[in-house]
DNA sequence: AACCTCTATGTGATTTTATAACATTGAGAG
DNA sequence: CTCTCAATGTTATAAAATCACATAGAGGTT
């Protein structure tokens, strides 16, 4: 990985026709030792999120799906990513009902987001819920955490020189 | 404040009579010193979400609203929520979609929530947006954050108490 | 008071996001 | 081969949010 890319896939540049075909191979394989089954909706879809690289609704997506000959009615959409999220292929951005294919596949994890609100890119991090603020927060109240949405809005490297020049 | 109520107006009982007359009066004090315009519809607003104490949709606000003989059309909901939302009387849910009055009024801050799975009670603490495994990533990828959403996921201390039993 | 202006409210229509319900297909187990 | 169950397709509907435009009302100016 070059220096250009050290921000985790985030906002850099990559060579993206290898990044998708590896991930969507990785996911492959993920789904074969786990007896998953990696259909051809929910392969196009991941597919489709790895290649756009960006944050898309469900509705884009089916759009998508329907002229890549899919069923065009929302459930093909939803189900597809519900399994693509359940297995962390995929990941849900809340604050802009989106979704975004996972920078980091392979093992669970608890991913935290920036999104930019010039561009809409949106970079991955990860968080560690039980430390911080929020982690101590649960302890102290007994709250047992078992799932945790993180994400910053603000502005991304890029649009920040934009602004500045 | 008693010992009951430690863990922050979150999963515990107290005087709500007077918690929500509180908050009310708060609100309508800060309003006046920052020359907002505390309108009955954002009164009621605020007033309905101290009162239930838990996070609600607009369309329940909304119903309720309609009750009081305000409006009852979307917007008339929507916009005294963003109101009270931009000026943080009010925090939204984006898990939930929903809304709950804010615990920790009065100052600019940046809450965290706890969300129940079973019962959906919600508690507010409160994040750090510099700190942490966010705070340090944006720092290294030289993104600049506005404002964080942070929400857990899990079972609170009472329903944790019935699993138990 | 009369007027102006700007914000807030009311209302109807529409868009966007998501799910329910049920029929059909197709892969893998036996 | 056929049984079964998961996945897909399709129709319909629900839930959440916004647009566009008309009306009302607060606060300031003359």
């Amino acid at each position: 990985m070059s220096s250009e890319d050290a921000s985790l896939i985030g906002f850099s540049k990559h060579d993206h026709e290898a990044c998708v075909a590896d991930a969507l191979k990785a996911a492959e394989t993920r789904c074969a030792n786990e007896g998953l089954r990696f259909t051809p909706v929910r392969r196009k879809v991941l597919d489709l999120l790895l290649t756009e690289h960006r944050a898309l609704g469900a509705y884009a997506i089916l759009d998508m799906l329907r002229d890549a000959g899919f069923g065009s009615q929302p459930p093909v959409a939803y189900r597809a990513l519900d399994f693509l999220v359940e297995h962390q292929f995929v990941h849900k951005i809340e604050r802009l009902n989106a979704f975004v294919a996972c920078a980091h596949p392979g093992k669970t994890h608890s991913p935290a987001f920036m999104i930019c609100r010039l561009c809409d890119a949106v970079a991955e991090a990860q968080s560690v819920p039980s430390k911080g603020a929020l982690g101590a927060a649960a302890r102290a109240a007994g709250f047992q955490i078992e799932k945790t949405v993180v994400e910053a809005e603000g502005i991304c490297p890029d649009c920040l020189d934009k602004v500045d020049a």
